[in-house]
DNA sequence: TGGATTGCATTAAATTATTAAATACCATGA
DNA sequence: TCATGGTATTTAATAATTTAATGCAATCCA
């Protein structure tokens, strides 16, 4: 129960690595400096060399501690297969969101997404407590969690807000320094983005993920925690929604695609005024289709 | 240990008025009416009437459940004393962070905030939590948190963000119909202001509540989530910033009381060209002042 | 017979308790 | 005297526990 030891083990593993590199004799470094080798607190140190010392792997006496003997296979002590679980989470849940098409107002239990996840539940109620900042989640009256949905009105807000945020990011990509990343980046968007254009009569609902690599790209530009951050979940709102309206999709997808070569091209040419002038048209169509999207979905 | 019964106790004492409003012998309702009535489950309900069954107060077999004898004083159950702790943590909080000129990279420990604030230990974390994903705080590489601060880039950055909302906010509040809330704090916001200003000899230092009040005012018309929790963060990151820079205080506000007029003048006389320009030339001081308040902490 | 109600079992969420790890402080010895 | 080790205290992570909610089958009475 309670705290896992995954650090003492870690730090336990690494430690035999070092005893590896020496020959039986040598004096051991400082529980300090063994700390700072392994990146841990001395408390681990000093359990981990208690263990090498009960093993008989080390001599340990105050502040006498030599190698005794190199360390064998089965020395070791065992990990708990790494759970990278909280890394992706957020990838994952959105996904979740996503590709199930959950509707607004469903409330989320924590034990069972906890448990599809495979993460811990305090983890995940740390999760939703920050997603409900950006009003994605909400606590339920009598506890728990649900998932909120957003009316047209707040469809059409966010639209805008979205048109700030990316026509500043536009305008500032523009300005970006040769050196910079962007227009690595901007090449290969081109690149796929006329691919996708030639086989677009089979792979159309691969656009999706374009879109998300496309806006996230111009964004990058704009380095600034909290609009990156809002950017996240707006890409992402904007794509739950999408994925509902399946109405021409082949047509809009392909529209949608000259929009972004517009804006590259713009962009590239380093013209503001083209740059963001096509980023609005663009915006335009995506908040229609949005709204759209809403629509549809309401009556289903 | 463990999860609190302040339901149960709350829908006891519920029940207890409710039985006091009825003669003895009466019938009690449904165990589901009474779940309703009460709001909370069934399971709570059923806890209830088990201990109004043992003192006496009503008979329970089943479905018969009839009202014994009026309730007393004494039969009432004690609650624990509210703790309204959760409610205002983020006000506390920021307050906190305010008022002790906690600087960038103060590493915050949970427990001792927990402490301080007299919540439970997870609520601050979930709300900490909440707080990462605007950036102001962060894990620490070893578990933990720390508060975060930020560059004059960054500051820079964060007041044309902050500029191109209110503006949208300004523009909005000129058009808002004429029973909005908005013209009654407004005319409220005015006289307060007046009243500062005539006494800013002494009262100078009350300037920065009245500017939070006045800035949330103005926000209040733009009815988006993510927006309205963006500018609460602005507006503590503004304000505890501002403390820091104690130089020419009294004049400073006295001129940023001026501002405010100007744009609750020009709101209430519905010219939006005039409310923008005055709105501009506010944030444009703010973030001078913002920007050279850096400074000042730099170097002390 | 059927709709409402209860009894029971399952599951979830909130909160405490417990353990691992970090840190602070004192003692000691080269 | 300063680096190192011993010990105590404190903190953060997480499991365990209790309250509360919910779902389903059994049951009662119209």
């Amino acid at each position: 129960m309670a705290r896992r030891d995954t650090r003492y083990r870690e730090a336990y593993n690494r430690l035999l690595d070092f005893c590896a590199t020496h020959p039986a004799g040598t004096e051991m470094p400082a529980e300090t400096t063994l700390s700072e080798l392994t990146g841990v607190s001395r408390t681990v140190v000093r359990r981990c060399l208690s263990r090498l010392s009960e093993l008989g792997v080390i001599a340990w006496n105050g502040r006498e501690k030599h190698l005794l003997r190199s360390p064998v296979q089965d020395d070791r002590i065992a990990l708990p297969d790494s759970a990278d679980g909280r890394e992706h989470l957020e990838q994952r849940f959105l996904d979740w969101i996503l590709r199930f098409d959950v509707p607004a107002g469903t409330p989320l239990s924590i034990a069972e997404l906890a448990r599809n996840f495979e993460v811990a539940q305090h983890e995940l109620k740390e999760f939703l407590a920050g997603l409900s900042r950006f009003g994605l989640v909400a606590r339920r009256p009598k506890g728990g969690w649900m998932l909120r949905g957003f009316t047209k009105d707040f469809a059409v807000e966010l639209s805008d807000f979205r048109l700030v945020l990316e026509l500043d990011a536009v305008a500032k990509a523009v300005e970006a320094p040769v050196d910079h990343p962007i227009w690595q980046r901007l090449a290969e968007l081109r690149v796929a983005h006329m691919d996708l254009s030639a086989n677009i009569e089979t792979d159309f609902h691969e656009f999706s993920k374009l879109d998300e690599a496309f806006h996230e790209a111009i964004n990058s530009v704009v380095r600034n925690r909290f609009i990156a951050e809002f950017q996240k979940v707006i890409s992402l709102i904007f794509h739950y929604h999408y994925m509902w309206d399946k109405t021409h999709e082949k047509v809009r997808n392909l529209a949608a695609i000259n929009e972004h070569l517009a804006i590259i091209d713009a962009i590239e040419a380093r013209d503001v005024q083209r740059a963001t002038d096509a980023a609005r048209r663009h915006l335009r169509t995506s908040k229609s289709t949005l709204l759209s999207s809403l629509r549809h979905h309401d009556l289903g």
